[in-house]
DNA sequence: AGGAAATGGTCTCTATATAGCCCATAAGAG
DNA sequence: CTCTTATGGGCTATATAGAGACCATTTCCT
């Protein structure tokens, strides 16, 4: 990152966030994995799934998707096929959108 | 990050950034928003917004969530008091459970 | 067709997220 | 209570994600 950005965030991406990260660790419970197991199994570092469970926004989005997957707290309430079809619905819907966006080519003319 | 760490990531987290992209891109246009305007009020880069909408697993999560927001893209199909209220009940829930994972206190005894 | 604008892809630089330690505290089992 | 283990913090080093600039291409409006 450069020249020391200072992000905010919604509430609404907070929470979400939060809301992620307590369904991840109460699905650990229910697994009786410890932190360090679970860890392990999706390949990141105890610290990371800390952060992760507290809702950390700077985590990258790959690692909480993959310890999510992992205790099974389902991304979009869609398991494997229905997101599959999911995406290729999406997919196919966007490709028939134009591919930019255009402005009203002009600003307004009030220079009269 | 230490030690060149390769991730691997699970087909369904794939998926699952792959789609939360599309609906993104799709919302995007759907709003008239350039790439340029949607980064700009997200507080990123152009380039950054062109990595979520392609659904790469390494953005941080914050700035994925932030951006969904802004277009309306709801993360576990929940408004904003939903989302809250249910955040509320999984902490709470998450408070009656035991505060660390015991294993079964020791490995098997087969040393007789 | 012509021109403006959006998109996609580079490249460089730098702040920082992560791994991997380590230690203190908390919490469960006997 | 004692012992074990999980958790929650620190800390350092390093790979890398992201900003910002640039250029090429595509797209769409007139």
């Amino acid at each position: 990152m450069p020249r020391s950005i200072i992000r905010t965030y919604s509430r609404y991406s907070r929470d979400a966030a939060d809301l992620l990260g307590a369904l991840i660790r109460e699905a650990r419970n229910e697994r009786k994995l410890t932190t360090q197991e679970l860890a392990d199994r999706a390949g990141i570092s105890r610290g990371l799934l800390q952060r992760i469970e507290k809702g950390n926004l700077k985590c990258e989005i790959g690692a909480v998707f993959e310890v999510a997957t992992i205790v099974g707290v389902k991304l979009f309430d869609a398991d494997e096929s229905t997101l599959t079809k999911y995406l290729r619905q999406t997919k196919e819907k966007l490709a028939l959108l134009p591919k930019s966006i255009r402005k009203k080519s002009k600003a307004v003319r009030d220079d009269f």
